[in-house]
DNA sequence: GTTTATCATAAGGTATTACTTATGTTATAT
DNA sequence: ATATAACATAAGTAATACCTTATGATAAAC
């Protein structure tokens, strides 16, 4: 059985006059095209689905059948007509993130923000370490991760769109905190809490004290930003780690920004999507929104964490 | 936009396999056939459907949307295949009947039996006049009439499939019972209740009296056939009736035969179509079953009404 | 770097489709 | 009996659908 739309048209619009002419007229057809139409599609059910009986026409048991796929199948399509529609002019559609874990507090706030403007769009999250992230974005399970700098090698692109500061942090009391100034040299006689090697943070911490030919001493290795925090808060050591993720520990003042000659380390976040992938017309509009237009955003975020260092460097 | 099945199969093939080549394998195809389909398919929508990132394909959402319809429609043009098959083979159907108020009683016996023979077959059954029942021809909106001998001049085509033999019937202690054999010139001194003029009935008994060139009075005129035999059993006069519709009345022993002279009338019940209509599947089984096949159904009903006739007699 | 697998693109041919106009047929109305 | 309205049928045509083979491009594997 081969129907064709054009067929199942045609017939809906006979099927309701009752009435090739006026179907024809309809249709702004011929009445045999409209004749032929039909016989077609009686022919690739092998039955008939209208009868004449004097000059009026009655559609078969077969035909009413018929006229309710044909009417069913239209509606379906013009449904997706309309579904594709809402998705190019993302009215609709799905939003796949996957961002670094320690990016993840501000992300959520860009989000809460992003969604109120598009309120039908559907969003996953996913937040995750740095290698499931490359996996994602090799996959294609996600449309753009967001996460520090990421290697080479990958074939992707990505687009800074954000300073990220480390910062040196520990517990309120502890000696370096009433310091103006803590010397680089005298940071690296401390001992450090650190995120696994192969981290995003932990490379460019490592990059930046082979910079200035010193090297650190690692009391713990952790792979959970959270942990490291909690363990600066203990007094197990220094910890270096993004501002960003120190919203709540400086409001709550149970930790405090060392203030160290040379520091903040300014790395960046970056936007990342594979090379060569076309975004979805959601991701585009997601990527133009905070590359441009989410300022205000990250600035009403960022600020109050800016005070926390004039504030150790006074 | 003016898709194609053909455009949806080959995507769902390639939207599985997320591979062209193994694609066109499975449809016997080239594979730039199946990059053509699918390509074509994607200028409908103005989107791309199918993307590509380094060797693997994945499908968009846009891609992903286009699939759920494609195979929602593709199920659906299965089932309707599926339906279409059942009503050409009667599996399935909707047959349409109407019968004489008077034929009522027997034929809710052919259908009783008819259905169990086709359970999956719908049967719409309408009971009423004869005007009404060549009105419902008329208008299309039944398959077969089962009544009485039709009028000419309404394009009917009926095929008689019964006798009905048509009986004297009164009280039992009416003095006319106990005679052996009743004369027409006896018979047309008694008082009638009959049915309305116009009505086969009444047609067919007005003719028989004419043939034997006598008259019958008239006491009254009663549009209902159970009406009638209520007052001949009240004894308001003698009616003459199907015999068909007395199994009721004969079993308690409300009413009895008159063994009248030149009685039963036999007339005959028709199954009648709409010339030129081509009966639908099931209709023309149905119309195969009383002709033929219904002979036992119809035996076991009549022959314990035909034992009154041959006791009137003894 | 070379090979291999896979998809895209181009060119070309055949079959089919979807119409058109003209004409035939039939049932109903006059 | 004739006219009319409506559908069927036939013939012809322009467009296009659908497929093929040949070839090009690209990414992954070796």
């Amino acid at each position: 059985m081969n129907l064709t739309f054009r067929q199942l048209k045609v017939f809906d619009v006979v099927a309701r006059h009752l009435n090739y002419t006026r179907a024809a007229k309809e249709l702004h057809l011929s009445q045999p095209a409209v004749s032929m139409q039909v016989k077609q599609l009686e022919e690739q059910v092998d039955s008939p689905l209208i009868e004449k009986l004097g000059k009026k026409l009655f559609l078969t048991d077969i035909g009413q059948e018929m006229h309710n796929y044909a009417r069913s199948t239209m509606q379906q399509l013009i449904d997706l007509e309309e579904n594709i529609g809402q998705m190019k002019t993302l009215q609709q559609g799905h939003l796949k993130l996957a961002v670094a874990s320690t990016a993840n507090h501000f992300v959520i706030r860009l989000l809460a923000h992003f969604a109120k403007i598009h309120p039908k769009i559907r969003i996953s999250l996913d937040v995750t370490n740095r290698s499931s992230l490359l996996d994602m974005l090799d996959k294609n399970e996600c449309d753009l991760v967001i996460m520090g700098s990421p290697p080479d090698g990958y074939n992707l692109m990505a687009s800074s769109f954000l300073e990220n500061p480390l910062v040196v942090v520990t517990y309120p009391e502890h000696r370096l905190i009433v310091k103006k100034k803590v010397s680089l040299k005298d940071l690296v006689k401390e001992e450090f809490v650190m995120r696994e090697e192969g981290s995003g943070t932990r490379i460019a911490i490592e990059r930046f004290f082979a910079e200035q030919e010193l090297e650190f001493k690692t009391k713990m290795d952790m792979s959970n930003n959270r942990a490291i925090k909690h363990a600066a808060e203990e007094g197990l050591g220094l910890a270096i780690v993004s501002m960003h993720t120190l919203e709540l520990e400086l409001k709550a003042k149970t930790l405090k920004i060392v203030n160290v000659e040379g520091f903040p380390i300014y790395r960046h976040w970056y936007v990342v999507q594979r090379e060569g992938k076309r975004l979805s017309p959601i991701a585009t509009v997601f990527k133009d929104y905070i590359m441009k237009g989410a300022d205000d955003v990250i600035e009403d975020f960022t600020a109050p964490l800016y005070k926390h260092i004039e504030q150790s460097a006074d």
